[in-house]
DNA sequence: GAACGCCGTGTTTTT
DNA sequence: CACGGCGTTC
């Protein structure tokens, strides 16, 4: 492919985004606001780098926050540069530093096959060291005591260097059970998600020549969503970016929602400091929103402390202002934004695809997604269980980590009775001090069953057959495809045949489930060839998202807010904006209310044309019921950008009213808007129309003969002919 | 060793 | 409400 022409390069940029393409090195800050187009300057520069700067591609190394990320990136800078591109590094921290452990590891003293352990396989070891240490599980709970070890390791603290930190009791032992946990994950051969940044750093402390190395390979860095990186990811960048100080990083204070795994805002907020030289160039004028939405969202964000200044304008226009929903509860709520939705597409030809619902709270999508069905609206929903942390599918990868690192106790816990083979956990703790007191890894361990005198017969037999089948499958793994192993693991170790004796639907969703894993190991065998089954454990462990190219056509999206960030729809609705729910009642105590301002701001932000918000006044969460006040977010919309409407129930007509309600209208900031007072007084519209074709849960097929008040439709059933009368809140009712 | 049932608990999530 | 963890029972 030709070289771009560095006009083509740089047309389309307004100012501030071709100054910090064409800015020719040092540090540079792009401070990028909501939908500035960020993602276009980051992949135009390394573009404009490579073509017009003479760098090489191999000395690039661009960071992003997760792996979609790193394939959108290279595949936008490969299609203007072409298939040369190919050899950059574009990754996660996680990855690059996965990829340049492999090379150290032996450093280290670690093997260059280790396994990486995710915040499951985490949680499991630090329930090992509890259980060696004899601490109680309900003082020092698993989870909490590996969050605080996670967070330690995030601040580049071992244990030691923990140790010397702590003034309370909890941390004294954290720091206990940090110490073997670490010692466990080096007898395993394997590292977690923070050891990669953490050793990586080590490495490079205690190896200036592989340092040294590094720092002159990349001549240019640059870092995506600096404002969500933590201490270690902060440290790699200053360390690898020390000898050509190309440091390029972008981000938006404004964004940064994941302090609560460590991300530091201060690393943004201080890069002028840290590089006295550094530009700083920020991205204020927005593609994607109306003015409205921009305004309420800069209004929202001001009420934040300290933050570098920056005003969102666009010049698409004013648009519509931001609705503002009072619904009675989390039912009603699910009704107005179904109906809303049903309005738009008939009313506005807006399309499904065009339109997301964004929670706080995974909990909240149970009552849209029911109501969802039953009106036969088609949802995807993005995030909520991972394909990689179903159970089936970490377990045939289990499989396939014992295959390739036979140390991996951790795995091999988890397959060894899995399917059931008569192994239980005392099998399994004898087995486990065997192999320790031997030196030899469980595995090893598990065919030589018979010299351990704490089994019975039955598991020593059971273990050898293990044992056998572990090693034939190792052979047969050596020169097969990935995906003939997955399947031949799958079947010889009776996994597929204990799922299929289940007979339940359950188990079928995990049949389907597996058999889309083979799938993914077909695709990796294509793609690569040549690759091994170690190259395909490896890459796998760290890609954590498959939801890849499944995309379904005109179905609306529901997700989390923190799902939301980087996306963009026509239609967003913000459902549950009420105190407790969002802000969250613990964000509430903890003070931590501007991380949740700055989420509301993210989903303001994606915004293209409309943007909702809903909240109720009274919900049903975690199975009781609450009366919360209106969100203090929406009480900080200004009043000549909101249309106000209050959805009230059917029942309760004349009874209830208004002033009860705290919050954003109570100093008169109702909108005027025209014609929303009358809608203000309307019932929930109706989903269903005389003519339309539904389907019943025992009555089966039908046509809508009449709507009638009260949320009740007359509905004639083609199977007897009769017609009946049904609430549509209660009948299990929805279009065909 | 496995199945059943009770109790407690409950953000956000990528790697 | 819904799930996971743990203790009891067969």
């Amino acid at each position: 492919m030709a070289k771009p022409s560095l006009d083509q390069l740089l047309s389309d940029l307004n100012e501030p985004q071709r100054q910090a393409v064409v800015c020719p090195g040092g540090p540079l800050l792009v401070l990028a606001g909501a939908g500035s187009g960020k993602t276009r300057v980051l992949t135009h520069r390394v573009a404009f780098l490579i073509a017009a700067q003479g760098v090489k591609p191999d000395e690039v190394l661009a960071i992003t926050f997760t792996n979609k990320a790193a394939v959108e990136m290279k595949e936008r800078v490969e299609s203007l540069l072409g298939p040369i591109a190919r050899t950059m590094w574009v990754s996660t921290f996680h990855a690059a530093c996965a990829r340049i452990l492999r090379k150290e590891a032996q450093q280290l003293g670690y093997r260059r096959n280790f396994t990486i352990y995710d915040a499951g396989d985490q949680v499991r070891v630090v329930k090992q060291c509890l259980k060696e240490l004899g601490l109680d599980p309900k003082r020092f709970p698993a989870k909490g005591i590996h969050s605080v070890i996670s967070s330690a390791k995030n601040r580049l603290l071992d244990a030691e260097a923990f140790g010397e930190t702590i003034n309370n009791f909890f941390d004294d032992t954290v720091a206990s059970v940090y110490t073997l946990y670490q010692k466990k994950l080096f007898a395993n051969n394997a590292m977690d998600f923070d050891d990669l940044l953490m050793r990586t750093v080590d490495l490079f402390v205690r190896f200036p020549d592989r340092l040294e190395h590094y720092q002159r390979g990349f001549r240019h860095i640059l870092v995506d969503e600096y404002q969500d990186t933590n201490h270690a990811q902060y440290m790699l960048v200053n360390l690898l970016g020390r000898e050509h100080r190309n440091i390029c990083v972008v981000g938006d204070d404004d964004q940064s929602i994941y302090s609560w795994r460590g991300a530091d805002v201060r690393n943004i907020l201080d890069f002028k400091q840290d590089y006295p030289e550094a530009t700083v160039i920020k991205l204020e004028q927005n593609y994607r929103s109306t003015q409205a939405i921009l305004s309420a969202a800069n209004v929202v964000i001001s009420n934040n402390g300290e933050r570098m200044s920056k005003d969102l304008w666009t010049d698409l226009g004013e648009g519509e202002p931001v609705r503002v929903t009072e619904v009675e509860d989390e039912h009603g709520e699910a009704r107005y934004v179904a109906g809303e939705i049903s309005r738009l597409e008939q009313k506005e030809g807006i399309d499904h695809g065009d339109i997301a619902v964004f929670y706080r709270v995974n909990a909240q999508s149970r009552v849209l997604e029911d109501l969802l069905i039953r009106y036969g609206i088609p949802y995807r929903i993005v995030g909520g269980t991972k394909f990689y942390e179903r159970a089936e599918i970490k377990d045939a990868l289990a499989y396939l980590m014992v295959l390739e690192n036979p140390s991996d106790s951790v795995s091999f816990s988890r397959i060894v009775n899995s399917p059931k083979r008569g192994i239980g956990a005392a099998s399994v703790a004898a087995l486990a001090r065997f192999a320790e007191a031997a030196g030899i890894s469980m595995l090893d361990a598990a065919a030589r069953a018979g010299d351990i005198a704490d089994l019975r017969p039955a598991a020593v037999k059971s273990l050898e057959n293990f044992s056998v089948r572990m090693a034939d499958l190792a052979g047969a793994a050596a020169n097969s495809p990935v995906a003939e192993t997955l399947e031949e693991v799958l079947t010889s170790s009776g996994y597929l045949e204990a799922l299929s004796a289940e007979r339940t639907v359950e188990a079928e969703g995990r049949i389907e489930n597996l058999q889309e894993f083979v799938g993914v190991a077909e695709e990796y065998d294509n793609i690569h060839s040549d690759g091994s089954l170690r190259e395909f454990v490896q890459e796998i462990s760290l890609y954590t998202d498959i939801d890849k190219l499944t995309e379904v056509e005109r179905a609306i999206t529901l997700m989390t807010l923190h799902n939301a960030k980087g996306l963009e729809f026509p239609v967003v609705f913000i459902i549950g904006a009420e105190e407790g729910v969002f802000p969250h009642s613990r964000s509430m105590e903890e003070q931590n209310l501007d991380e949740e301002r700055r989420l509301c701001y993210v989903g303001m932000t994606r915004a293209k044309k409309r943007l909702y918000f809903t909240y109720a006044t009274t919900r049903n969460l975690y199975g009781s019921r609450n009366y919360n006040l209106a969100s203090r977010f929406l009480g900080e919309l200004p009043g000549d950008l909101v249309a106000f409407e209050q959805i009230r129930p059917a029942r309760t007509r004349f009874g209830g009213g208004f002033g009860g309600q705290a919050g954003f209208f109570d100093e008169g900031e109702c909108a005027e808007g025209g014609n929303e007072a009358e809608a203000s007084l309307n019932e929930t519209p109706s989903f269903f129309n005389v003519g339309d074709k539904v389907v019943h849960a025992t009555f089966g097929e039908g046509v809508i003969t009449g709507v009638e008040r009260g949320g009740t439709v007359a509905v004639r059933f083609s199977v007897d002919g009769s017609e009946r009368k049904l609430m549509v809140d209660y009948a299990p009712l929805r279009k065909a």
